[in-house]
Formats: structure tokens, C-alpha cells, sequence
DNA sequence: CTGTTCAATCTAATATATCAGTTAATCACA
DNA sequence: TGTGATTAACTGATATATTAGATTGAACAG
């Protein structure tokens, strides 16, 4: 495994883009393609808090904006809504949400509860091919650097591992399902990674590549208690790294009761 | 534990509606109370297969059946399309979906995995209220009679329980997802549920009554291996009921590969 | 008889208008 | 000064009209 102070290999930065290129609405959007474009578009401006939470969404404006009429518009930001990253108020006014802690505490659960069992199954059974292929993602993790510009291609070798998982494991849906419920958890990791020397804590290389290895050594021994719990343990220490940023943007949050 | 040949008590009813009454939309309907009420409406005909698989859709009809405009239907519509139910054909036609099979093998794992953490959170830790309810729902369970007429009685109480579970871990958020993508399952029971005296079988009280209890012997012992076994046994035996009905409804369901 | 082309019809997506409810500002009164 | 009522403006929900794409059937050619 080398470490090399190089911008990302091309392949791996190809690698991930060509899995997960697919785009921001995870084929959850029904409408046409212009509504789908305004939701795209409206989905990143807010998961990259450039429209931060309490921003009011004049639809008059949007509207005009992006040149388009308002039932685009209204299936955009219904679908928004459904994700739970806008609040429509009827006859009154739509605001983009706060960041809820506990929907972020509901995504934690979600996808320990769904990628345990993933690992449980694999543990059990894996094609060969598969576990080929988990590897060579993280002998590719191997080969970014730690430097802050490979933050972005690190992360996203990241999600092709866990995405991999569940190819591997024949439930990707379960695994889109899951991620369209995400958003507060998205807002809040870009709160993060706004500090990219805080994002290389976070993000500390070699444990994940450590974490994953042993998710996979448990696989490949058909240890399923002994992958199991290598996988809980390398999503909470990711947990665990999201230190509080509440303090510094109150603003941001729901308010919580203590 | 007594068997009664009366209808269900009247607790026993009560106590399943006041809980489920909720109604059919988890909430995660989008749009006003028009939309929501045409929405309902015919998800509820879908899973009853009173709209049965492959019906076309005709907008103009439904709109004028139910005294609404385009908009509102159309929100239903693409509610219905996100769940699977619906598939509208962009500039053409929508239809009911075949049950898919590949949908319930993902419904049934979410289900599994979800339901398989939030035991092994209770087995950690449960408040003694919560333990107690549990325990008093299988108690009622137990007062309700196999007679057919109570099957739906027996079904509902179930439901409470796997309910409570997710309640008293604090989780009933991923609950309602969850069973927000449970459509083709609830057309596949009810297949079952339209033979009752299959349905008999299918929801043997007794066995249904010790596999809950047996986890909550493995909650309250604190013995999160054993209380997620009773689960999984309990859930397996579940699925393992539910007969192919595809050799009788072939029409039914999407073209698999063997 | 089969395949291709074309036009009419049908249906969903979008555009625009109207309705229904909310909000904020102003005024009157105590 | 504070409170309640009124009204105009604002915004989302619904209604209606128009556009854009798909489908079907008829006609024609080989």
C-alpha cells in the first residue's frame, strides 16, 4: 500500500465518478425533466447550505431564476419537501429546514441497521468476483494521498466501498432509500468539510482503509459476528468524528431539548 | 393465555385502531388535502388490488370520479409512482404495477435489518414501561380467537407490536419509511388474506404469540443474540408462509428470471 | 402479406389563471 | 401604550389551457 503526495490517480478518480456520476436525485424524483432539473439544482444549492437553513423560497423568484413555470417548481420542491430539507407551509410560505439532529440520528440507524446486515449476509455468502472487487477499491483507497485536495476522491472511493457492499450484497435499493433520507446528515458533514484540516481528521486514511480491510477480512472468513462488529466499530468512530457544530452554528440547528 | 370463540374484545380492537388509526399515507405525502385525499384513495384500491395490476390510469376519468383537477391528481399520482404502485409513462399513460418480487425481497431485508437492530438496542436497554406494554400487547393477542372473523384483529395487534418495538427504541421514523416502500408486499398478503382460511394458517396465533414473547424473553434477559435469533425466526416464518401465488395470479406479477 | 409512413388522437408535462388561506401593516379604541 | 379588528398583499393549492411527446390506425408501396 503506498501513499503517494500526488493529486488522486486518474483511475481513481474515474473509478468513483463512474459509479456514482449518477447525480443528486437517486431516481426518487417523478415528474418531468425540467421539474427534475430545478430539483437537482435546488437539492445541492441546499445539502451545500448555500441556501442555509431558515432561507424563505419565493417561488415568484425561483421561478423566474430558472426559467421555469411553477408546477416544475412545485414538484422540486415537494420532492425536497419529502426529503425533509425544505418545509412547505401551506398558503403561506416554504423555508428551507434547519438541521435536524434527530433525523440525523435516524440516518445513523438506518444504515448501521442496514449495511450489518449486509456484511451479516456476505459473511455468509460472497462472490468471489465481489470480494475481488472490494479490495482492489481499497488497495485504490491506498493510493490517494492524504493531501486536502484528495479529500473529495477519498470520500468518494469511500461511498463506492460501502455502495459496493450492497451491490455485493444484491440490495441497492435498500441502500438509495436510504441515502434520499440523508440530507440532514449531508448538511451536516458539509459543515465539516468546510475546514478541510478538520475534514483530514475526520477523514484519517489509513483508519478507514484499516476499517474496511477488517469489515472484509471477517467477510472472506465467513466470521459474520467478527465483520459485523468491524463495520460498527469503523461507522461509529466516523460518528464519533463529527464533533459538535452546534456551538458554532446554532442558527443552523432545530432547536433541542437537552 | 385464553382462547376465546367470541369476536375480539373490544380492547383488543380499540387498542389496534387508536394506534394504526393513523391512516394511509405515513405522512409522507406531499401537496394539499385534495391531493392527500385522492392519494389515499387509491392507494388503498391498489393494495386491495381492486385496482389490480397492469389497470391503466386515465387521468380525465379519475379526475372527474373523484371531483378533482389535474393538480391535485397528479400529486397522488407521483406520490403513488414513488412508491412503486404507479408507473407513469412520461407523455403517455400510467398503469398499475405488476407485483414485483425483487420489491418484496427488498422490503422484507429492510425489514429484517431495521427491525433486527432496534431489538439488539432494546436488549441493551428498555425502559420497564415499555417492556410492560409489550408484554400487555401479547397478552391481548393472546384473548384474540382464531376465529377468521378476528384475523384482522390478530393482524392489526401485530402490527402494534412490531410498532412498539420500533416506539421504544426510539425509531419510529424509520418505521414509517420502511413501510412507505411496503406496497408490493401488502398486495402479496393480500393475495393471502382474500383465502381465510389460508390467512388462517398464515397467522397461526399461537406460534405468532411465542415468537413474540420469545423476544421480548431475550430483551429482558439482556441477551441481544438470542432476542435477535427469536426475531429473525420470527420474521423467516413469516416469510416462509406466504405460498407462491404466482402459479395462480401469474398475471399479477413482473416476468422473472428463473 | 409485411413493412413504412403519416396523420389523428390521446395523454402527460408545463404554463397560466384563479381561488383559498396566511401574514403584516394600519387604524380605532380603551 | 397595548390590544383587537380590518384590509391589502403575499403565497401555496387548485383549476384550466396549451404544449410536447407517444400511440394507434389507416393508407400505401413492394
Amino acid at each position: 500500500m503506498m501513499s503517494s503526495n500526488k493529486p488522486a490517480a486518474p483511475r481513481a478518480q474515474s473509478l468513483a465518478k463512474s459509479i456514482l456520476g449518477g447525480g443528486a436525485d437517486l431516481g426518487l424524483f417523478e415528474g418531468g425533466p425540467t421539474g427534475r432539473g430545478v430539483y437537482a439544482t435546488l437539492r445541492d444549492q441546499i445539502v451545500k447550505l448555500d441556501l442555509p437553513p431558515g432561507t424563505p423560497l419565493l417561488r415568484s423568484e425561483l421561478a423566474e431564476t430558472h426559467g421555469v413555470s411553477l408546477t416544475p417548481l412545485r414538484d422540486a420542491l415537494q420532492q425536497l419537501a419529502k426529503e425533509g430539507l425544505v418545509k412547505i407551509y401551506p398558503q403561506s410560505r416554504t423555508l428551507v429546514t434547519p438541521i435536524d439532529m434527530s433525523a440525523i440520528r435516524e440516518a445513523q440507524f438506518m444504515r448501521i441497521a442496514l449495511e450489518t446486515e449486509v456484511v451479516r449476509r456476505l459473511a455468509k455468502e460472497i462472490a468471489p468476483e465481489a470480494l475481488a472487487r472490494l479490495r482492489s477499491i481499497v488497495a485504490l483507497q491506498g493510493s490517494v494521498s492524504d493531501q486536502p485536495s484528495d479529500v473529495p476522491t477519498f470520500q468518494e472511493l469511500d461511498e463506492v466501498f460501502h455502495q459496493t457492499l450492497f451491490v455485493a450484497a444484491g440490495h441497492v435499493q435498500s441502500q438509495r432509500i436510504m441515502r434520499s433520507h440523508a440530507g440532514h446528515l449531508e448538511r451536516l458533514r458539509r459543515l465539516h468539510l468546510d475546514d478541510i484540516d478538520e475534514a483530514g481528521r475526520i477523514l484519517n486514511n489509513k483508519d478507514v482503509i484499516e476499517g474496511h480491510s477488517r469489515i472484509l477480512d471477517g467477510i472472506e472468513a465467513g466470521d459474520a459476528p467478527a465483520a459485523m462488529d468491524a463495520l460498527r466499530q469503523h461507522l461509529q468512530r466516523t460518528v464519533d468524528r463529527m464533533t459538535d457544530k452546534r456551538a458554532a452554528f446554532p442558527e443552523y440547528f432545530t432547536q433541542e431539548k437537552p
